[in-house]
DNA sequence: TGATAGCTGTTATGATATAACATATCAAGC
DNA sequence: GCTTGATATGTTATATCATAACAGCTATCA
């Protein structure tokens, strides 16, 4: 058993399930689920924790699947794109999504002492600020929802 | 009168309401509101909108006020740390607070026609995701919100 | 077979951000 | 006045993150 968010699971089973699940659902959108791209995706649920690009292009590169920025770019916009992955603006670096298959609007817990990531709920079109973009016509497509703070595991070592 | 998120407003009051109070603010707390510091606050407010960091470089630069990278950063920095800007993670930018003063967590709508950037309110303690939080054991900060969309200016011109 | 669409490989460069260190300024205490 | 410590600035160099542009490959299908 190994963290995913703050607590443990078991990570073979999430990883062969991601892995899996998202083979299908490429499989059944006629979206080519690529060497590179499938092994971008197992990096990331390997680590089970937010990985620069850079990070996961050196583990790719190890493996012979390219060597150049572009490659890796490439591989996790796919990902990002079609919702087997997430994108953490605040850390420049990129995690697998937790509740894959779902359309879900994702929101972040970033511990700032170990930069573990946790993945939550999240319902942006809902409270104060649906409520504000509405009033200004503003239509919201998506959202980054990304809190700052720290984890249970780090709450006794750091300064508040 | 020029925009100010998606409405109009008195711009040359609402810049001498921002530089004026936090110059006070400044004051009273024993900060040091520097020229680069001020100067920098100024060009926010005058665009009034998000600025990448070399950005407002290039006009301090042109003000004799510094000419390298760090310049702009740790005078950004300042104005973020003491709440006088916001930084929007999605864009790499910075933007003059629109409600200074106020102790408020903020969010952003982003118009991803034009870029323009609207603050609006958020609560990210209530809701779905504060209830993540407080049931994983996570002490949240701080909230980055920033939703992506369209803008009423733009609403007609873009594609969906 | 040729046309098309999507993916990959590579070079080069652009854009954003910070480490490190020297120098300057200023207020507090002696 | 002088020293000291804290804070701010100036500068060089470099780290880190990201993409434009183009050539070539592969699969599909009319």
């Amino acid at each position: 058993m190994e963290t995913k968010g703050f607590d443990t699971h078991d990570h073979a089973h999430c990883m062969r399930e991601g892995v899996n699940g998202a083979a299908e659902h490429c499989a059944a959108a006629g979206l080519q689920f690529t060497p590179a791209r499938r092994r971008a995706l197992e990096i990331l649920l390997e680590q089970h924790r937010a990985m620069g690009a850079y990070e996961v292009l050196d583990v790719l590169r190890a493996d012979g699947l390219g060597s150049q920025p572009p490659v890796a770019y490439r591989a996790l916009d796919f990902l990002v794109k079609h919702g087997f992955a997430h994108r953490i603006e605040r850390l420049n670096a990129f995690i697998a999504c937790a509740h894959p298959g779902s359309d879900h609007s994702p929101a972040f817990l970033i511990c700032r002492s170990c930069d573990a990531v946790a993945e939550g709920p999240a319902d942006p079109e809902k409270g104060l600020l649906g409520k504000a973009a509405r009033d200004a016509g503003f239509q919201i497509e998506r959202a980054v929802v990304e809190a700052v703070g720290v984890c249970p595991n780090c709450a006794d070592e750091v300064s508040p």
